[in-house]
DNA sequence: TATTGTTATACTCTATAACTATA
DNA sequence: TATAGTTATAGAGTATAACAATA
């Protein structure tokens, strides 16, 4: 008696796909505790949402920019940007201006809290980012550089397809 | 006349800080990218959840088993596993038997169409990862291989300190 | 007509915890 | 008392789109 075709042929093919050597699988789930990890601190310990922490890091490295800038920069959609600039401004971390030419543009600026604030967690998530590649020499480090610019450049060409 | 601090003094040490350089958001936003590809398929053409789809997975790589056993393999938790085979039960994908031993196992089984629609997305999703592996050497991969196992056990250790 | 930025809405995820049925 | 699994709930995040002001 022949048993139905899921159990009657293991798929000789797709035995390749594996979660756990899965490149794709491998990155989310490697991305999600290191980021659970680095959220843990600006997120439990200083009250920031992921947004907010990357627009204030944004913000640390570009000076006053407009809105649509940070976006850009942090990989955040407009929408994204925009509630996390209401947030921390809420929070008292910046402040709006009119931008000089387009008065479409806000230019947002940090407050020196908002400095303050990155200046206590900037050390503590690159000493989390210092503990993942302890393990590496130099050399590694600069290996795990290039393998990964290959991979965004890459992900980046796969998602443009689409 | 003295600015406030904010402006005065650029931070020395921090400036290391820059997101495109910095290893946890380099990798979230890497993964994001090939998780969005890959969702694109499973999701779009064929309906599934993220979870639903580990569970998928899953079940052809171990065949049947409880739940617990599936969410440690596909690093969910127990209510998403739940949720996700509740889903893929509704769809007809697989059905529940009890377990012979102990009575609150629920033994999980592939039904013949659940096959068949991993058979359908698995060569998909693999040609992506093939994809974004392409420009890489057998010895590039073997070395991206290495330094990610060592990046999850960093991971995985700095997760349990916490 | 296009662009910057905001808001509304609905939808999905997640996290906590309560609950059941078994053991 | 502990475990496998389910369900409820609330909070956060996300995506689509509509919207206002300006260009």
């Amino acid at each position: 008696m022949p048993k139905p075709s899921a159990e009657k042929s293991a798929p000789k093919k797709h035995t390749a796909l594996h979660l756990q050597n899965f490149l794709p699988y491998r990155l989310v789930v490697l991305a999600d505790q290191v980021s659970h990890c680095i959220a843990h601190i600006y997120g439990d310990r200083f009250n920031l949402t992921r947004p907010e922490w990357r627009v204030l890091a944004a913000l640390v490295e570009l000076g006053p920019v407009s809105a649509t800038e940070i976006a850009a920069h942090s990989t955040l959609d407009k929408m994204s940007t925009s509630r996390a600039v209401n947030g921390l401004e809420e929070k008292g971390y910046l402040r709006r201006a009119d931008a000089a030419d387009d008065r479409r543009n806000k230019i947002i600026i940090l407050n020196p809290t908002g400095q303050e604030l990155y200046n206590k967690i900037a050390p503590l998530v690159l000493a989390q980012e210092a503990y993942l590649l302890e393990i590496f020499s130099k050399e590694e480090r600069s290996t795990l550089d290039r393998l990964l610019r290959g991979l965004e450049q890459r992900a980046q060409d796969l998602q443009e397809q689409k």
